[in-house]
DNA sequence: ACTGAGAATGTTCGTAAGTT
DNA sequence: AACTTACGAACATTCTCAGT
């Protein structure tokens, strides 16, 4: 899919954003990232970004039985918060959210921490091309350093605290997703889509389902029966 | 051209070491 | 003692290239 031109952004790089990912955990998170702009937030914590991947991926999980990953953690959690909670499948969002922050659960916190590991970084790979293989086997602080010295990211970190470590938001990133938000969020979600279909061949119409809102897809995924 | 084995690259998690 | 951070092994995916 083509995303939209800009001249002062490098949609180059942009574009490749998820080639490579063994988990589902960039899309969740790049997805949480667009929505907190598209609300206007430009500085947002760890933990805001990982309780929507986790929320997110709460209908996925627990109503349609998605498997997201080979040994995900997004998952687990969710297990878990089905197993602490009594939350339905089809909980509204906002129960979901207010359940998490409150939540006090070792163990659910403990997989927050392990979401927060890597993704918040390694997201922005593509942009920096001088990084390769080894070099991302640094600690979180050492590469929030090393990522804040690029030029032209996304975002950069603010400061390093655990969960509640804080990015900012470019600028110009924020304008161009804010505007474009329909076309991204599009784009995001035709990645996921196709991740999932890899991750589940058993469940049919996935990819086939060319409907873009998320409601869309969890309506038509209903429907093929699964 | 097609296939598949093996190599190379990239991602995540668990354990151990370090801090407060 | 509890919470953070560092490190590297384990696993997944993609690439390469010989052999057909």
């Amino acid at each position: 899919m083509q995303l939209p031109y800009s001249d002062i952004l490098d949609i180059a790089h942009f574009s490749r954003l998820f080639d490579n990912k063994s988990e589902c955990y960039k899309l969740f998170w790049f997805q949480a990232i667009a929505r907190k702009i598209k609300e206007g937030h430009t500085i947002i914590t760890f933990e805001e970004l990982i309780d929507e991947m986790i929320a997110d991926a709460w209908y996925m999980v627990s109503e349609y039985h998605l498997n997201l990953g080979p040994n995900d953690a997004l998952e687990r959690v969710v297990h878990r918060l089905g197993e602490i909670s009594n939350m339905k499948s089809c909980e509204k969002k906002e129960v979901i959210l207010d359940y998490l922050a409150a939540c006090e659960d070792k163990e659910v916190l403990n997989m927050k921490r392990t979401l927060s590991q890597n993704v918040p970084y390694r997201l922005q790979a593509p942009f920096m091309e001088s990084m390769k293989g080894k070099e991302w086997n640094r600690s979180g602080k050492n590469l929030a350093a090393r990522i804040n010295q690029e030029e032209r990211l996304m975002y950069y970190f603010l400061q390093f605290r655990g969960l509640d470590t804080r990015i900012q938001i470019q600028k110009e990133w924020a304008d161009y997703i804010e505007e474009k938000y329909e076309i991204i969020q599009g784009w995001v979600e035709r990645n996921l889509i196709q991740y999932l279909q890899r991750r589940n061949p058993s469940v049919p119409g996935i990819v086939t389902s060319s409907i873009r809102r998320k409601r869309g897809i969890w309506k038509r995924l209903k429907n093929t029966g699964k």
